[in-house]
DNA sequence: AGAACTAACCGAAACCGTTTCGGTTAGCGA
DNA sequence: TCGCTAACCGAAACGGTTTCGGTTAGTTCT
C-alpha cells in the first residue's frame, strides 16, 4: 500500500491506541502498536517522533481529556480538592502511562493552571506566602505518590515474616483499586487538616 | 582471559559499580557498565541474572546500607520521623536508582521491619486500628513521591506562563537539593499534624 | 488539465542493546 | 593427579528501534 485514501494515523489516533496497550498491561514497543493499528512500523515516525513521540502522545490525550480549564469555585478546601482530585484522576486511571510519562520532561502549560489554582486557594486560606510554593509541591508529590502506589503489587505487605500489630492488621486490608483509592483521600484528608493546623498556629502567633 | 586467579565481580560488586553508573546520569546499559568493571558482558551473567537482575544488585546494596535493624527509640512522633526520615534518605540520595527499582518486585524483608515500627508507632498513638495501614501507605506513597520529586527539572514552575500569586511566588523560590528536602520535611510536618489532629478528633468524640 | 510538490504509507536494512552458547583456564576436593 | 565447578571470554542469536529509499494520493499553482 501507498498513500491511503484518507489519513490512518494522526498523532492523537496513536496516543490513544498507545494508552488503551499499555494500559492493559503490554509493554510500549512500537512494532505491536503499529500492528494493532494496522499499520508498518515505520509509518509511525510521520507522525511522532520514535518512542519518546509517542509518550509525548500519550500525555497530550490525557491532559486534553482530564484538565479542561474550568473555571475554580468554592472555598479554599473545595478548590484544592478539586484540583488535586482532577489531577489525581489522570494519574491513577492510566498508572502505566505515568511510569512512562515520568521518563520524559513536562512542557504543557496546562499543568501551571492547576498550580496557580491552588497557589490563590493557599494564600486565600491564609497560608503566610513563604510557605504556598513549598505546599504545592508537597501536594504535588503526594498525588505522584498515591498514583503511583496503584503500581505496586497487592501483596507489597506479604504477611510472611509480618509481626506484631502489623500482621495482625495485614488481613482484612482491601487491595486493588479500593486500597489505592484509601490512600488518596485519607492522604489528602491528613494534608489538609496539617495546613488547617499550620494556619491556625500562624493566627494564633498574633 | 579465562578465570582470573581471584574473582572480579560480585553481586555486591556490581550493584555497587550499577548505582554510581546509574546515579551518574546514564542509562542502565550492560555493555557500558561491564567495560567499566573492566569485563566482557556476558560475565555479569554468572552473578546476577540479567538487567533486571543488576536492579535487584542494587537494592540489596542500598537497603544494607540504609536500613540496618536498629532498636526504635523515643515517642511516636520521632520514631515515626525516624524510619521515614531513612527510607527518604536512601529514595531521595538515589532518584535513578529509584526509578528502576520501581520496575521491579520488592522482597526484601528489611522492608516490612520498617513497616512494622510504623504500624507501632501509629497505634500507640492513639489511631484506631482501621486506620492505621491505610496512613502507612500513605506516608509511603508521600515518600515515594518526595524522593521522585528530585529527579524533576528545577524549572518545572517557569514564570514564563504563570499569573497572579503564582509568577510573584516563583522567584526567590529554592531550587535542587534544597528545594526537595524543604518539600520532604514541609511534607513530613503536614502529615504528622494532619495525624495528631485525626487522632484529637477520635479522642474527643468520647 | 497538467506539472510539481508534499503527505502518508511501505519494506528492507542498519543499528543497538540483551541474552545465550560453546569455549578456556583457575581453583578445589577426592 | 584427576575430575569438577566457577569465573571469565568472544561470537552469534535475538528482539527491539530508527533510518532510508521507494510508491502513490492528494493539493496547489498555472
Amino acid at each position: 500500500m501507498a498513500r491511503p485514501r484518507t489519513a490512518i494515523l494522526s498523532r492523537e489516533i496513536i496516543g490513544r491506541a498507545a494508552i488503551e496497550y499499555v494500559e492493559s498491561g503490554n509493554e510500549l514497543q512500537l512494532v505491536p502498536l503499529a500492528r494493532r493499528l494496522g499499520v508498518s512500523v515505520s509509518s509511525l515516525y510521520h507522525h511522532v517522533s520514535g518512542r519518546d513521540g509517542v509518550i509525548h502522545a500519550m500525555r497530550q490525550v490525557l491532559v486534553s481529556e482530564y484538565v479542561p480549564a474550568g473555571p475554580a469555585a468554592g472555598d479554599w478546601v473545595q478548590r484544592i480538592r478539586g484540583e488535586v482530585e482532577r489531577t489525581w484522576r489522570m494519574y491513577a486511571a492510566h498508572p502505566r502511562v505515568l511510569q512512562h510519562m515520568m521518563t520524559v520532561v513536562v512542557d504543557e502549560p496546562d499543568v501551571l493552571r492547576v498550580y496557580s489554582t491552588l497557589a490563590d486557594a493557599l494564600a486565600e486560606a491564609g497560608l503566610p506566602d513563604g510557605e504556598i510554593l513549598t505546599t504545592i509541591e508537597v501536594i504535588d508529590a503526594f498525588s505522584f505518590g498515591a498514583a503511583l502506589d496503584a503500581l505496586s503489587p497487592d501483596n507489597v505487605l506479604g504477611v510472611e515474616g509480618a509481626t506484631g500489630k502489623l500482621a495482625e492488621l495485614i488481613p482484612g486490608h482491601p487491595s486493588g483499586a479500593v486500597r489505592n483509592r484509601l490512600v488518596f483521600d485519607r492522604g489528602l484528608d491528613l494534608l489538609i487538616a496539617g495546613i488547617e493546623a499550620r494556619v491556625a498556629a500562624y493566627r494564633d502567633a498574633f
